[in-house]
DNA sequence: CTCCGTATCGTCCAGGTCGGACGGTTTGGA
DNA sequence: TCCAAACCGTCCGACCTGGACGATACGGAG
């Protein structure tokens, strides 16, 4: 029942139990994996300290499983849904990094030489291209329900972006290299 | 001189000196502050704690200053070097999250009610478009000479991205609340 | 000359985060 | 009966994070 800030994982997990009930820490990594883990991934092991923390904390409480079972159970508490409402009323802050490894090397690819530039500008285009299919194909898999709305509208950000990088990176060769400009 | 694998924090402290010359902690951090923390932020406290690891891998040089001071200056290596050519032109991996607290409301938006949803998007399409302001002012001002050219590009993809926000909040509204649609 | 505000410069620390190694358990089929 | 695969969970060292804290330099106001 201390008082630490709760991070976004804390609400990730309050979120997860309040939209679709109790869960255990695998049941929860499930969850993650065909959801929110699209655009915010975290290794499992997070998924079990997490709520452990969070029920410490009276925000979740656990049920252990009667026998000798190492399984828990986390189900919100009134502070726990209380907890996740006010986060979601508060002034939204902090940062919307694009933590992007190719990106990062595009920024220092003056120490590269033109060749390596290519084959960068190549593999993030093919890589966002992917992305991009399979963000499509999701989202013609989802249905079109009230519950997975939500779901659905972070899933086209996510679209979106991957169509801004692939017409970056295939512009960006453009910007940056000699040779094969076709102007 | 160990062998850990370098983290992307790393190849940034790497890259910075590549490009710009030996530099202090004090200075790598103003050297982040006008360029690639754009994108990829992290607390001064790594710009102290990553050289001094670098250097005790033999691919920084650390001098001290002379006299009691406490500057410590780094400069590349032959090796530190090998290593930043290496990542350029090695295959790039690592993911490319998204991780926008704004998106996570979004994804929990079905905990709220429409007022609070309605307030998120504003603020949200606010905060990206200032953001965007942002990025234009400093494209705008930045030289296009060669020694800019990437970090132009990268300033680039940053303004896609925004724009790509911008309008995807904008839009969102659209979808999720009932009542204004003037369609 | 002294004082003070502002920038410069650096350390430290308690937590959170990371990825993955490792191991036990359950289930279903050969 | 046995094995493989999926299921389920713990643990750990290293790293990252944000910020508190403080020392030092420097210019200008009084």
């Amino acid at each position: 029942m201390s008082s630490r800030t709760l991070t976004p994982v804390s609400y990730l997990v309050l979120g997860l139990i309040a939209e679709r009930g109790p869960a255990t820490p695998y049941e929860l990594k499930r969850r993650v994996a065909g959801s929110v883990g699209h655009f915010w991934t975290f290794p499992h092991s997070q998924l079990y300290a997490e709520p452990a923390r969070l029920a410490r904390e009276g925000l979740l409480a656990e049920q252990r499983e009667p026998a000798g079972r190492r399984r828990r159970t986390y189900r919100l508490t009134d502070a726990g849904r209380g907890a996740l409402r006010r986060w979601l009323a508060e002034p939204t802050t902090g940062s919307v990094e694009l933590r992007d490894p190719g990106l990062l090397k595009l920024f220092f690819a003056g120490q590269a030489d033109d060749e390596e530039l290519a084959r960068l500008v190549a593999t993030q285009e093919a890589a966002h291209r992917a992305r991009l299919r399979e963000y499509e194909r999701i989202e013609s898999g989802l249905a079109v329900d009230q519950r997975s709305r939500y779901a659905l509208a972070t899933l086209r950000m996510g679209l979106r972006h991957e169509q801004a990088a692939v017409s970056f990176w295939r512009e960006v060769s453009g910007w940056l290299l000699p040779g094969d400009d076709a102007a």
